[in-house]
DNA sequence: CACAGTCTTGCCCATAAATA
DNA sequence: TATTTATGGGCAAGACTGTG
């Protein structure tokens, strides 16, 4: 043991200095280890002056981190010195081991450190449990108290800031994120979105160059009047997300374009339409129908709708509402237990598509046909399939239009990166509809100058947008750049994309769930700018 | 040893989120 | 839509630590 307990020692006290382990016992659940400080002079808190004058000594026990499963107890003998000084306020002080233990403090600096970390990742109650899994059991409120207590994150004066606003409680409380867009980090978040406050922020970092903000009058404001010097940036992917808004509403108004023409001599490729257009899941109407209603969930929020209100106007349930909004992508809903799954009627699928095209819609006859292939099970099964997923195809029933969702993405998607049936689809619609043929050029042009940097294009294009009488919606846009042109034009032009906001943005989504409340927003507020 | 300061815990509350 | 569950906030009691 002699030869071992140096090696302890080490072990267990590797960064700190001036600790003698005097013994360490080891049972089932506790390593217990008695030590000491062997410094010989200490510094008085009250008064600096260093005392060697022992008046006496008591034992601490500050619980450290557990060691190979059990839990270490760290008996620590602290002497009392006496303070000489005679204006010090202090008679004695007690030594604290550096890097070890604080005042007042019941853990060990290495187990705090580690309860910090937990605290910001998981907050209280998950943190607490976790801590508990961990063999240092804590209690949520001190979690909480840990993150509360960690000093003011140093301030940072970007070159390049990002603003945004989050949503504490949606349609009631809205905070504002500012982002350093260079490092992409977030710096720091402010409990309001008032252009006085952002003024104020600011106002207090002159060395700010330039602001990446969306094209919400506050912002504008508020970057005007607390950072004159900064050249004002309006956001390039707000500026494409309210481009394609205004797509859809046009494509929705001209939305009697879109019927199926039976007579149309090129109609014939439409029955290829049935094939569904998206990769994932393999051929299932659930995918589409899951895309779009998570499209039109979160159109509506952001108009500024209550969860309540877009349940009752989709006729959805609210819990449903609340998943749709909580998912950044529809495919993160593509999680439900029977897709995807294998079945053995799988190998069959295929006969069965082309039987029931060649119009043989008798489920039990379908059945047969395939038991005789070697299908092993009942009849339920097809039965089903017929019903859910077959039935549910246009062929039988005849060409669907597509939806004012689908072709709005059609032409917001590069060509390039379209699936080839839906750029057959696409000039279809185009073809039959010159509004939107026009509506499609615009896009385009505007996609150029965002991917291009091309941004002293940007007066043309309004000029030619904003005169389109038939595509309203449009026309509104162009108008309302060209009320904050200037900053569009940079945003157009200078390769500054605030869309990295956009995703900080969506963390404080996730973290806000659990904080609310005024105390809450200086948590959330740490947990954003020092977790790692 | 008595007392004061600080930290931890347990309990209840309002509310958000999840579930039926 | 109603009910249940989990969360952080707030408070007070009690434990640990420091001082004289």
């Amino acid at each position: 043991m002699d030869e071992v307990r140096p090696q302890l020692e080490e072990l267990l006290f590797s960064s700190v200095e001036d600790v003698l382990v005097e013994s360490i016992t080891v049972t089932d659940a506790v390593v217990r280890v008695e030590a000491r400080s062997t410094v010989r002079q200490v510094a008085c808190p009250g008064c600096g002056c260093r005392s060697g004058q022992v008046h006496g000594s008591y034992l601490r026990f500050p619980r450290d981190l557990p060691s190979v499963g059990r839990l270490v107890v760290v008996a620590l003998r602290v002497r009392r010195f006496v303070c000489g000084e005679e204006s010090c306020p202090r008679r004695t002080f007690v030594e604290q081991v550096s890097g070890f233990t604080r005042r007042f403090g019941r853990q060990t600096e290495r187990l705090r450190s580690t309860l910090v970390s937990v605290g910001l990742a998981l907050a209280g109650r998950a943190g607490a449990r976790m801590a508990d899994v961990f063999g240092t059991p804590v209690s949520r409120n001190t979690l909480l108290r840990l993150v509360a207590s960690l000093p003011e994150p140093p301030a940072v004066v970007p070159r390049v800031v990002g603003v945004d606003e989050y949503a504490q409680r949606k349609g009631r409380i809205y905070g504002t994120v500012l982002v350093d867009v260079e490092t992409r980090r977030p710096i720091d978040l402010l409990p309001d979105r008032e252009a006085d406050t952002l003024a104020a922020w600011l106002a207090e970092r002159p060395g700010i160059e330039i602001t990446c903000r969306d094209r919400a009058p506050f912002f504008a404001d508020g970057a005007t009047r607390g950072a004159p010097q900064a050249l004002q940036v309006a956001d390039r992917w707000h500026l494409w997300h309210n481009l394609g808004e205004a797509a859809e509403k046009c494509v929705y108004r001209h939305r009697g374009c879109l019927r199926p023409m039976p007579a149309a001599p090129d109609a014939p490729q439409e029955t290829e339409e049935p094939t569904v257009s998206s990769p994932w899941p393999t051929g299932h109407q659930f995918a589409e129908r899951t895309r779009a209603k998570h499209a039109t969930v979160h159109a509506l929020l952001a108009a500024g709708h209550s969860k309540r209100s877009v349940a009752r106007q989709l006729g959805m349930g609210l819990n449903t509402i609340l998943r749709f909004s909580l998912a950044t992508t529809p495919e993160e809903l593509f999680t439900g237990q029977w897709q995807n799954r294998v079945t053995r009627l799988d190998a069959f699928k295929p006969y069965l598509d082309q039987r029931w095209q060649d119009g043989c819609t008798n489920a039990w006859k379908l059945w047969e046909e395939i038991r005789e292939q070697g299908y092993p099970d009942g009849h339920s099964s097809v039965r089903d399939y017929a019903k859910k997923t077959l039935r549910g195809k246009p062929q039988p029933i005849g060409p669907r239009p597509p939806s004012a969702r689908a072709v709005s993405r059609w032409i917001l998607t590069l060509p390039d990166a379209l699936a080839e049936h839906d750029q057959l689809q696409l000039k279809a619609v185009l073809a039959n509809c010159p509004e939107m043929t026009a509506l499609a050029e615009h896009v385009r042009s505007f996609a150029r100058m965002v991917t291009e940097l091309e941004g002293d294009r940007l007066p043309e294009w309004i000029e030619s947008a904003r005169d389109t009488t038939d595509l309203p919606s449009l026309s509104r846009f162009a108008q309302h750049l060209e009320r904050d042109l200037d900053a569009v034009i940079a945003g157009l032009t200078l390769s500054w994309n605030s869309g990295v906001v956009e995703g900080h943005v969506n963390r404080i989504k996730m973290l806000k769930r659990q904080m609310f409340g005024r105390a809450g927003f200086d948590l959330l507020r740490k947990r954003v700018l020092l977790a790692p």
